[in-house]
DNA sequence: AGGACGCCCTGTTCGC
DNA sequence: TGCGAACAGGGCGTCC
């Protein structure tokens, strides 16, 4: 569930647990998952270290390490973290398994396969390279303002483009246009001051409630979109039945009535 | 520039 | 009920 409320959830879980403890092994299940180093480079650079701090950009996830280096990790579609003790609590799709001195180990769970695990010496580095906008909950109004000047895409596309801006993915677009009132296939460009607002507006509002929620369904606002997205699913504010479209590829569920076009 | 598509993967849901 | 098809919260490359 890896957007950036997920991608922050699982900071702090991983803060909350991980972090100071030598790491005495570690192992890769799924060899693929690692970009520009090896599994033997990984385990030889980790052996001995210990996790210091993380740091989120977007929904990347670095993990400091007390050697100067950093762990980058991506979640793809369905990525998580997990910190048990037991082997038999071992989560399955556990793809890269970090076991630390102490007894406890943490996985990286991912059952498609579709994230990735690298290797940096600098954050910024990384950052560079996949060539990431400014983290959504570091972007001012006035930059939000002067990304959308001129652009001619669809606004829910324009939300998703991690070079404008990095953390917001299909299901968190779905939800900050509706909250914001704002059809997914309107023109970015074309959108008047005063729903330019609304939306960056929006886009904090619904970034800081779902990482209070811990991006957990279950735990956000009776108003809010997210846990309706099927065929069944019915606005929550009046009732009428969502609908679908295709944007960027994705589908996008909206109220035809709070979200005209 | 922007959009559509295919691909990487595999578990779950849908529709006949 | 059973089965194959379509779909799923991401990102990248290609083509038009």
């Amino acid at each position: 569930m890896p957007e950036l409320p997920d991608v922050e959830h699982y900071k702090r879980y991983l803060t909350a647990t991980a972090l100071h403890q030598p790491i005495a092994r570690v192992q890769v299940v799924a060899p693929a998952l690692l970009t520009g180093i090896t599994p033997q480079a990984l385990g030889r650079m980790l052996k001995g270290k210990r996790f210091e701090s993380a740091r989120r950009h977007g929904k990347y996830l670095f993990i400091a390490l007390d050697n100067g280096h950093w762990l980058a990790l991506h979640f793809g579609m369905t990525g998580s973290l997990h910190y048990f003790r037991q082997p038999a609590d071992a989560p399955a799709y556990s793809q890269c398994l970090f076991h630390f001195d102490n007894g406890f180990t943490l996985a990286y769970v991912d059952p498609r396969k579709l994230g990735r695990i690298a290797l940096t010496d600098d954050p910024q580095t990384l950052i560079r390279k996949h060539q990431l906008g400014a983290d959504a909950l570091a972007l001012s109004a006035g930059k939000f303002i002067d990304l959308a000047a001129g652009q001619r895409g669809q606004v829910k596309a324009w939300l998703m483009q991690q070079n404008l801006m990095a953390g917001i993915g299909n299901i968190y677009s779905d939800e900050i246009l509706f909250q914001a009132g704002i059809h997914p296939r309107q023109i970015i460009g074309k959108l008047d001051e005063a729903s330019l607002k609304r939306l960056y507006r929006a886009l904090r509002a619904v970034l800081k409630t779902a990482i209070d929620a811990q991006a957990d369904p279950e735990q956000m606002p009776a108003s809010y979109l997210l846990p309706r997205r099927h065929a069944k699913g019915r606005c929550p504010k009046c009732g009428t039945p969502l609908e679908r479209l295709q944007a960027a590829g994705r589908t996008a569920w909206f109220c035809p009535r709070h979200q005209p076009g």
